[in-house]
DNA sequence: ATGATTTAATTTGAAACTCAAAAAAAATAT
DNA sequence: ATATTTTTTTTGAGTTTCAAATTAAATCAT
């Protein structure tokens, strides 16, 4: 029976209450209290009294009436939003030469950020944490603040990660396989640390602060060194029970097809990632060797046939992969999100086009896809989302216990 | 902004506590008070008052005490259950060339059941409609009941279908596209039909009666003339926005593969499904003709190598195919629910293996696969269960309103 | 047998919550 | 100034839930 859940937590009952206005006002960014009855359903009475408690709190604020513009009729409504200072939050994403970093105030507005090289790709759990000690130091110290000024701090990595359990079965980043990493690096920061699969905070980026804002069911695809997914499911990450679901770029799209990084074959990741583009390239053409993606992207400029060929196959490779998805999910909106879009020779509408061809076809429009440019700290914003959402939980969850 | 719900709807705000309940009571199949209150945290006190409700009502009953076994100290428990004569429900699914039809108590409890023959696959609405009424009533008439006895009728058709608009872009049972079916129906029948693709209806038997009665995330892979899927995401079937999601079948294994009956290439179902297996033999084993599966197996069988050789592809991409779901969804179970079984070439400890080794690789223990053998009522069944959710849920909503 | 003990179910009374309706607040329109 | 409009707050009633007390129904011990 994995069925639970109380009718009414001890103590409070109004928690679920608070968090829902709390989503509200910020997904809305600026709202007054009679739009916010409106938004949730809930009565205007209800809700003076559950902002009148986060006010109290100094969770919101309220914000100065504009006095300009076109003056209505009636009381003027007092718009609510988000106090920024109530926290701050601190995200980080660990790549494999480079931590990122971004501290951002309660509302989510950056206020400082950093990338601290690192001398090596993978490293011991206790050489990682203080790699991150340390970046978070230098960060807050661009800032003007201290660590322990953090209420929370998230964080990303990529590899195999049950973010429930702050377990690691695998990372990139990690010499060691299977670390509770959570209470690792909780021995090390005086705040708490929510870990997470580097898609998924990309998706609670989106969700919080991005295209994902104004809907509750749409599929976020990253595209690092790797390729990752975040599944967004009625306004839940959704990650499977084991914590390693979305492995997209594990996804087999070939019978035995080409070798992936993970030692398996067929994988997407081995047909689109950079690896297995520049692998290829230097395999086949010969004489002409390729050290990055742009040298082969040149090449394919010049009307190098290999180049072509191989870019091409990577794209159709790609958009089947993205058809699966809509095939398998059905969701709103598809949002392929990159960092600088380095790779917006998959981000193309040439691909977009040749996913909807794949696509079951229904007379039915069909899932919106975005493309999304965050700039370079789109990771390290990802984790500060998440930070933002699990402190803005726990703090429901206080003042659900300092009511009680 | 689609977040929404008020807090306590208007009226009465017991409803979700009552549908919990009784949810409880089902999973349970029979369970006294302090478990129902122990199971969902709901308080005994609370849990006797909703279920004097729900006796009140004849949804439940008491079940007459075991005197016999290892009598334990205390008051004896009285167990509650579902009262099965509450509620007569029908399930029916349309094959191409049979209309299948159980009607079952409010337990689940197959009461009668009727197989009717079609004379043609695909018809016009008006004609399937007239044809579903008659198997309805040769079935009641079976069971010595009528029409107007019946609280509900759970439908399931192969397709694309809407199931939260009774809507059928497109089904293999009818003529036209883009059919409101839910209103045509409505008009034949005196009580309330409800609609969905075969494959979610499985997933609902499954997880009301079947192996998904223990948890709450499972996938449920089903093949009959196509491969279907059915998502339960926290004990909720997954349709998919559009409610064309799950369409594992037409999910594209191959570039530029296998031409599928969808019209497209490199759908899975067009290396694993029935007719996809008999087109290949019939092309490739030159003088020697397949008629039947059956015949293709005992070819195989003999050793035939080319028999030998086709059956193995499919095993091998329905594998690839299982993994990638795994490798999406990292789901607590994966049953493959079969109505005879005729496929257990596709469920067997081979295929399961092969899959296995697809899957991507953490040190946790894999999604346990279960293959289940409903015997040939199962969509039927399915379609029942569907009835039987839906039906509860008006039910408790009515008490909701009636208590207002 | 009979009372003690144990466990389940019910009753009771208090606290919390939500909402409709009324009241208050704060603006514009006339 | 006064009326009107709109938002917010207050008030009071009605539900709901739960902890604690009570009742119910069995076994255990003597």
């Amino acid at each position: 029976m994995a069925r639970s859940g109380r009718l009414s937590p001890s103590g409070d009952q109004r928690e679920s209450g608070r968090q829902q206005i709390l989503d509200v006002i910020r997904a809305a960014e600026s709202i007054a209290r009679i739009d916010i009855a409106k938004a949730t359903g809930v009565s205007p009475a209800t809700v003076t009294a559950i902002t009148a408690e986060l006010l109290a709190a100094g969770l919101i604020e309220e914000v100065a009436p504009e006095s300009s513009s076109e003056a209505r009729r009636g009381r003027p409504r007092v718009a609510l939003k988000i106090r920024g200072g109530a926290h701050l939050i601190a995200g980080l994403k660990v790549s494999h030469h480079v931590i990122s970093t971004v501290i951002t105030d309660f509302v989510g507005e950056e206020l400082a950020s950093h990338e601290m090289p690192l001398a090596q790709g993978r490293m011991p759990v206790p050489v990682l944490c203080s790699q991150i000690r340390r970046a978070l130091e230098l960060t807050c110290q661009k800032g003007g603040f201290t660590i322990d000024d953090l209420s929370g701090v998230g964080l990303g990595l990529a590899g195999m990660i049950d973010a429930e359990r702050s377990f690691i079965y695998w990372s990139s980043s990690l010499e060691e396989r299977n670390v509770p990493f959570g209470e690792a690096i909780a021995r090390e920061l005086p705040c708490p640390v929510f870990l997470d699969n580097d898609a998924n905070l990309v998706a609670k980026a989106e969700h919080l602060f991005g295209e994902g804002r104004t809907c509750d069911n749409f599929i976020v695809i990253t595209i690092e060194h790797g390729v990752g997914m975040g599944i967004v499911i009625d306004g839940k990450i959704y990650r499977g029970t084991r914590g390693c679901g979305a492995e997209f770029g594990h996804t087999k799209v070939h019978l035995e097809g080409a070798l992936c990084q993970c030692g398996q074959r067929g994988c997407l990741e081995a047909y689109v990632g950079d690896y297995a583009l520049l692998r290829e390239a230097n395999i086949s053409s010969g004489s002409e060797r390729h050290r990055t993606l742009a040298s082969l992207f040149q090449a394919a400029e010049k009307g190098d046939s290999m180049a072509l060929s191989i870019l091409d196959r990577a794209r159709r490779m790609f958009a089947m992969g993205l058809a699966n998805v809509v095939n398998i999910f059905d969701p709103t909106k598809i949002i392929l999100a990159g960092a600088r879009l380095s790779f917006d020779h998959l981000y193309s509408g040439k691909v977009i086009g040749e996913m909807r061809q794949w696509v079951v076809q229904v007379d039915a429009p069909l899932p919106e896809v975005i493309v999304h440019d965050w700039g370079d700290l789109m990771w390290a914003k990802g984790a500060a989302a998440y930070g933002i959402e699990e402190v803005t939980a726990r703090t429901v969850k206080e003042l659900a216990n300092a009511a009680a």
